[in-house]
RNA sequence: GGGGCCGUGGUGUAGUGGUUAACACACCGGCCUGUCAAGCCGGAGAUCGCCGGUUCGAGUCCGGUCGGCCCCGCCA
């Protein structure tokens, strides 16, 4: 079979006034097919556009007629300008038309499972089981060129600014710590197995040894986890090292490079340098280490007044935090805040009212009218709201209020901004049950080296938070063998262990370890983050549902008995 | 592992224990030379996700199960 078609001289979303008198020929799936009688209108779309084809020739009718959408066609014809009347300005092509004198089907289709069109509801589940349709659709297209445009705009700053992509391995090897891994038996070592890259952060290390001081790679990730709508199975980060570099110059460098991309991709002109916040303050301000500083409502310390009070919850607490809301919350409003705030670790969430300037309700009666009059100066009160509060330990107090101040704000219209936040001097381990954990992983460098009390040495840790998202986090690293033993050492890891595990790094450390630091940014959430959107599958081709199921392709899948014999591995199924 | 919401012609929805399951779009046929999510006329199309239970009677109530979305756990 012969493959007959007419080279394309234009794409569907290129042809205006100026091309008219063109004659041109033209590739791409029937959109919409307006049938008159005698004159068919077909709105012809490919990945660049749509352009208005007319049908009215007798001849060309005849074939016309026995097409629906989804049919690709070749039409050939002469670009004419649209009477003054039919003039679509909704559309980019809207002041022309193509006269077809030749049209052909190249490809018939049968009538999808949903109409190809934007404004089109369909089921999440039937989107991705015809996922390939699904991307047919003009605005889900827009989401995968725009990351397609963010990637190359990634590569474009970075290679200028001398960094070398270099690719690392996906089947690397698994560490009990962090994420779940995904496994993947061995053929020729029974019993053994790779693991798939959780990210490349052990690698890039290594490169540093080596020498390319400036790394970076568009990383594929994959964790066993359970997804969310801002988490999948698998994704991409990006993910760059610098050797001889301060935690500021990977902060220049990284301002730099969301400068160039909000410049190039969105037209948008950032400010610089990126607010620095530390760890405490951020917790302390808004209750969380990923604020969303979009908006005020910052949390307020009121201990000494509350301590002060006839509430005994209050008297006892280390910590008692306030919320000033705008408006006047109800009951049930504020029940279902205090559950959130439960969620998150205190006993209940407090509450009083404020009306022309005074306070009244809930817990006010315990507040003598001087303590009310101080909560009010504290709380810097203009107008009538209300006053919610909580106590209890210094972290879960404020991540409590953290939680009640992210619902609340949600009820308000995003303003259309891009704050920026670092958020620094992480902590590098968190006191456990059970010992230690790392809080980002554990090859960060501390500032203040305290085997004493590892839960209070900060390091040189630090997250790129944007509007409340978390894009990426990074350090400068650990690059002295006994600095990094003694860290393993604090997460409970014994000497043979971290020979088993981190042998090679703790060796590669031992033979000229350049001082080093990077960082990793969640790409999809950086895309989305751009446009407002925060469902990351929609910046993926091809993404797993929340229970990492493929939908299309039907996988996880079955495999062969012979399969599993040659790699040594027997099914043992759950019991019911 | 746990919780919430959802599943009804191809698609999106309505249907709040009782007749023949309703509507819009899509689809099929017909008419029409200026539409653009064309219009008009006509038609076909559903074992109400699946299994079981309660009931004289179940799309509707109950239990289980499968699938989706959102959330908690988890995500160094």
């Amino acid at each position: 079979m012969s493959l007959c078609f007419k080279k394309r001289t234009h794409t569907c979303g290129e042809l205006r006034k100026s091309h008219i008198g063109r004659r041109v020929t033209l590739l791409g799936w029937i959109s919409s097919l307006r049938d008159h009688g005698g004159i068919f209108f077909i709105n012809l779309r490919d990945r660049y556009g749509v352009t208005q084809v007319v049908v009215d020739k007798r001849e060309l009718i005849d074939r016309v007629k026995r097409w629906r959408s989804e049919f690709i066609i070749e039409v050939t014809g002469e670009v004419r300008e649209r009477p003054p009347d039919a003039i679509n300005p909704n559309m980019a092509t809207g002041e022309i038309e193509v006269l077809a004198d030749d049209v052909h089907l190249l490809a018939e289709a049968k009538v999808p499972p949903f109409v190809i069109a934007d404004d089109v509801k369909v089921r999440p589940e039937l989107r991705l089981r015809y996922r390939y349709l699904d991307l047919r659709r003009p605005a889900v297209q827009r989401n995968i060129i725009l990351r397609a445009t963010v990637v190359r705009e990634i590569r474009r700053y970075l290679d200028e600014h001398g960094f070398i992509e270099i690719e690392t391995p996906i089947l690397a090897k698994s560490t009990p710590e962090g994420a779940r891994d995904f496994l993947v038996p061995s053929r020729n070592f029974p019993g053994k197995f790779y693991a798939l890259a959780q990210s490349p952060q052990l690698y890039k290390q290594l490169l540093m040894v080596a020498g390319f001081d400036r790394y970076y790679q568009l990383a594929k990730c994959l964790r066993d986890e359970d997804p969310r709508k801002d988490r999948q199975p698998e994704f991409t980060q990006v993910d760059l090292e610098m050797s001889f570099v301060t935690e500021e110059d990977v902060f220049e460098l990284v301002e730099g490079l969301m400068s160039h991309l909000w410049k190039t991709v969105l037209g948008v002109e950032l400010e610089s340098p990126f607010v620095r916040m530390t760890y405490r303050e951020a917790m302390e301000r808004f209750g969380t280490d990923k604020p969303d500083m979009r908006f005020g409502y910052e949390l307020r310390d009121v201990t000494p007044i509350a301590k002060a009070s006839d509430f005994r919850i209050f008297k006892q607490a280390d910590k008692v935090v306030a919320l000033l809301w705008q408006d006047e919350l109800s009951r049930k409003e504020i029940e279902e805040l205090e559950t959130i705030a439960k969620e998150a670790g205190v006993g209940g969430l407090a509450f009083m009212r404020v009306k022309d300037g005074t306070i009244a309700g809930g817990v006010s009666k315990y507040f003598s009218e001087e303590l009310q009059k101080g909560l009010l100066k504290l709380l810097d009160v203009r107008g009538d709201g209300t006053i919610l509060m909580t106590a209890g330990d210094w972290k879960p107090t404020l991540e409590a209020m953290g939680a009640v101040r992210s619902k609340l704000i949600e009820r308000l219209d995003p303003p259309n901004e891009y704050k920026f936040v670092w958020v620094t001097d992480f902590p590098i381990v968190e006191k456990t049950d059970t010992g230690y954990e790392p809080v980002h992983h554990i090859f960060s460098m501390p500032k203040r080296l305290d085997f004493e009390h590892p839960e209070n040495m900060v390091g040189h840790v630090y997250d790129l938070v944007l509007n409340g998202v978390e894009l990426g986090s990074g350090s400068i690293r650990a690059h002295k063998r006994e600095i990094q033993e003694k860290l393993l050492e604090i997460i409970g890891l014994t000497k043979q262990q971290m020979e088993e595990r981190f042998g090679f790094l703790l060796e590669a450390l031992e033979y000229g370890a350049p001082p080093h630091g990077g960082i990793a940014l969640g790409l999809e959430r950086l895309v989305g983050e751009m446009v407002g959107d925060r469902h990351i599958p929609n910046f993926i081709a091809f993404p797993k549902t929340t229970t990492g199921l493929g939908l299309m392709e039907g996988i996880p899948g079955e495999v062969t008995p012979e399969q599993l014999q040659e790699l040594h591995i027997k099914i043992e199924k759950p019991k019911q």
